[in-house]
DNA sequence: CGTAGTGTTGAATTGAATCAAGTGTCGTGG
DNA sequence: CCACGACACTTGATTCAATTCAACACTACG
């Protein structure tokens, strides 16, 4: 039932970390005891460094912190907590959240490996999101004022790092354009393309995956209730479009989902 | 008819451009004589130039290239565009917006004066939207590689910039919550409040203020129809939250539109 | 092995879209 | 300065996509 592609828990492209827990439990580990660095790390020509050479990735390298990896549950930061850093997710996934006065929370975010979280937080010092882990994962910290004052002495991590903000914008501009002209079933195809590219980023099958999320975030990152993702997945599936076995999906007819969505998605 | 507190076409808090314009209608104005600097523009303290001192102001100064005003109908840039500046807006406003390969665009986002526009072209160096002036505008242009330079050696510009983007992020995410959960009504009266805001941002009346836009850009933007648009701000007025007299809208009762939005708004 | 959370499916309802037919406003050129 | 045409806006009647309400099935974890 599973996919080949994408072991368990889902994505665990750089390192096993249950193994790591088990002989470190609760103490922070020292960012150089984990065997991995920047340098040595799948992510690194999708993330931060891009683009640095040696010497400038092992200053980067210094700063980065690699705290204990996150249980499934378990928060990164909350809303309106002080913003201290930014954080680059190296193997499971997180999502970011807002709680509306008015009850119900609302899905802002998800983030992949390879992917920056802690964004919401720059401008005004407070973190606008909630962030909380899908399933066991772990990340790679950087505070933010460190990152400031290297971004001074290395041009390129000044450039990547405006380039990383600006490509979030862009995201989020997306996702405004969906939700202001889809209907719903595009909603949930946009999606679906939007996730399987995400994975192709990181080496992973960009035809068959695992979504880490519930359809309930789904439904709340796309402005839908439950009822109509699900509905609308196994309407997908009957058209031969998309196989659903729970959260493993595959996409069996690009061209058709492209075709709903309008070719032109990400 | 008009307000008191915005004559004519909206905001020209700056300067008289139209009086520019009889004396040097067609050639590119050098970025000194005009009169117009970062250390004496009114929104130098809403803008990249917070918190500089007077030397670092005028190296900021020395890149920035005020160009001749644009023409309500005329293009900042459009979709597929090579980036090369992002753009203060100084006076008037522009809006953003996408052309679905399905035909209808999709309104992005507005800007206002104080604000920087531009900001989709950063990641991947070719603009995602096209932006174009909504009335008689003029704007500061900020070259992005000379920006970059000089961020390196103005650690604060650095850091406003960073703010500026991060800013951004959170503006966009805002909206994304907006359509992913708030009724037409909401939609509405969270963006109204929000225009209010940014008014009262520059020093203009919060609570009288003159749109920009079309009630059709309103709709492109919240995802809702021209129709919806017009019946839900003729509904507010019956109720007498709001007053509107075509493009002037007076808010009438705050307290009473806070409460529909939940309060924690903009 | 039980139970809480997650997911599915159906029937009824509804908020906003669509379709339609106007009126109002503004900029332009005669 | 006025008349014209092109937009912009409004209002009403009807339709429909997605929500809501409801009941039940699956699954996964302690």
């Amino acid at each position: 039932m599973r996919p080949v592609e994408s072991s368990g828990n889902g994505i665990d492209v750089t390192e096993n970390v249950e193994e790591r827990r088990a002989t470190a439990p609760v103490v922070k580990l020292c960012p150089h005891n984990t065997g991995i660095s920047c340098s040595n790390c799948r992510l690194n020509d999708l993330c931060l460094p891009i683009a640095l050479n040696e010497g400038e990735m092992q200053q980067l390298d210094d700063i980065v912190e690699r705290n204990r990896p996150y249980k499934k549950g378990e928060h990164l930061y909350r809303q309106h907590d002080r913003f201290k850093s930014i954080y680059a997710v190296r193997s499971g996934s997180f999502k970011s959240y807002v709680l509306s006065s008015s009850g119900a929370g609302r899905v802002t975010g998800f983030y992949l490996p390879g992917e920056i979280i802690g964004m919401d937080g720059i401008a005004d010092r407070i973190h606008a999101n909630s962030a909380i882990a899908m399933e066991h994962s772990s990340i790679c910290e950087i505070p933010f004022n460190q990152l400031e004052s290297l971004s001074l002495k290395l041009p390129i991590l000044q450039h990547n790092f405006f380039s990383i903000m600006g490509a979030e914008i862009t995201k989020v501009q997306k996702v405004h354009t969906i939700l202001s002209s889809y209907s719903a079933e595009q909603r949930i195809v946009s999606f679906l393309l939007g996730i399987s590219s995400r994975y192709a980023r990181v080496g992973l099958s960009p035809s068959r995956f695992h979504l880490p999320m519930t359809r309930g975030d789904i439904g709340e990152y796309l402005g839908l209730t439950v009822e109509t993702v699900s509905r609308l997945l196994t309407a997908l599936q009957k058209k031969e479009y998309i196989e659903v076995d729970n959260r493993e999906i595959s996409l069996l007819n690009l061209a058709a989902l492209r075709e709903i969505v309008g070719a032109d998605d990400i």
